[in-house]
DNA sequence: CGAACCTCCTGCGGGC
DNA sequence: TGCCCGCAGGAGGTTC
């Protein structure tokens, strides 16, 4: 499932084939996304497109005129350059064709993905974007604010860094992952934990996911590495989807619960 | 306001 | 081997 490093590994993937191009033709098959396709997103045919910038999960690309596109991947979305004549696969839905020949294809099986045209003016303010918190990866994210937004809440810790209002990217898999390098236990109320020690976990939140964006994303396999090595993160996660197996650190069997609707894993040893 | 739960959808894995 | 069932999950929505 694409997480914030999968999302910036694709930006970072197809920025150099796609920002600067014009886009030649757009083909959209399926028009019932987690939201309907914008009606308006043909009308894009002609632009160039002159940056691709990464919000949360969102890639918004900015277009010539000042309109842009908004694209989210959901849980099973990607965006891939192939060749135009490739046939188009199941799930292909949208498809860009660039003056250099590349296409752009969005590929989402489970239809949780959005893809947007905006009309011309600043993408930010609309409405799933104007109402998010923080970027992990910036300043504004800090000891003092996670601790003003653990303050009023009882709920366990797992949930709230996973709340968008109080940092955005955050995912299941990354959420479990910080939480173990941070030693606290998902379950932990947010309000019963020290300041320091959501310090410590502001701090391996932002490595957690540097260290994946480095290693290209836990699920992509990459277009733009032409020798088609996974890159995988996941053989380096150290809780997620290991219930039952040995802690990487300490040998104990990490444990596994529905916490939040959400699966959860961490080490019982590891994690007070 | 927070907290708990629901919803969209398809692929896949488990059970038989 | 094949079929059925239920689960996974981002994030907005609903209800209390």
């Amino acid at each position: 499932m694409p997480e914030l490093p999968e999302v910036e590994t694709t930006r970072r993937g197809i920025e150099p084939y796609v920002v600067g191009q014009k886009i030649r033709e757009i083909v959209i098959r399926r028009h019932d996304l987690r939201q309907p396709v914008s009606p308006t997103l043909v009308t894009a045919e002609g632009q160039r497109v002159t940056a691709i910038d990464r919000r949360s999960k969102y890639l918004i690309f900015t277009l010539d005129d000042a309109s842009s596109l908004l694209v989210h991947l959901g849980m099973s979305g990607s965006l891939r350059l192939d060749n135009p004549h490739e046939p188009f696969k199941k799930h292909d839905h949208i498809a860009l064709t660039f003056a250099n020949g590349k296409q752009l294809r969005f590929h989402d099986p489970r239809r949780f993905g959005i893809f947007l045209h905006l009309p011309a003016g600043d993408p930010m303010e609309h409405s799933l974007l104007q109402s998010l918190g923080p970027e992990p990866l910036s300043e504004d994210f800090n000891a003092k604010a996670l601790a003003a937004a653990c303050s009023k809440r009882t709920s366990a810790i797992k949930l709230v860094i996973m709340d968008a209002k109080v940092v955005v990217g955050v995912g299941n898999i990354y959420a479990s992952e910080a939480l173990f390098r941070a030693g606290i236990l998902p379950q932990t109320p947010a309000n019963k934990i020290s300041k320091a020690r959501l310090a410590r976990l502001v701090e391996v939140i932002r490595a957690v996911l540097t260290d994946s964006i480095e290693a290209g994303g836990t699920t992509l396999r990459d277009f733009l590495h032409s020798d088609g090595k996974p890159g995988y993160f996941a053989q380096r996660l150290n809780v997620y989807n290991r219930q039952g197996k040995p802690c990487r650190k300490c040998g104990t069997a990490i444990c596994h619960e529905v916490l939040g609707q959400r699966a959860t894993y961490w080490c019982p040893k590891c994690q007070r």
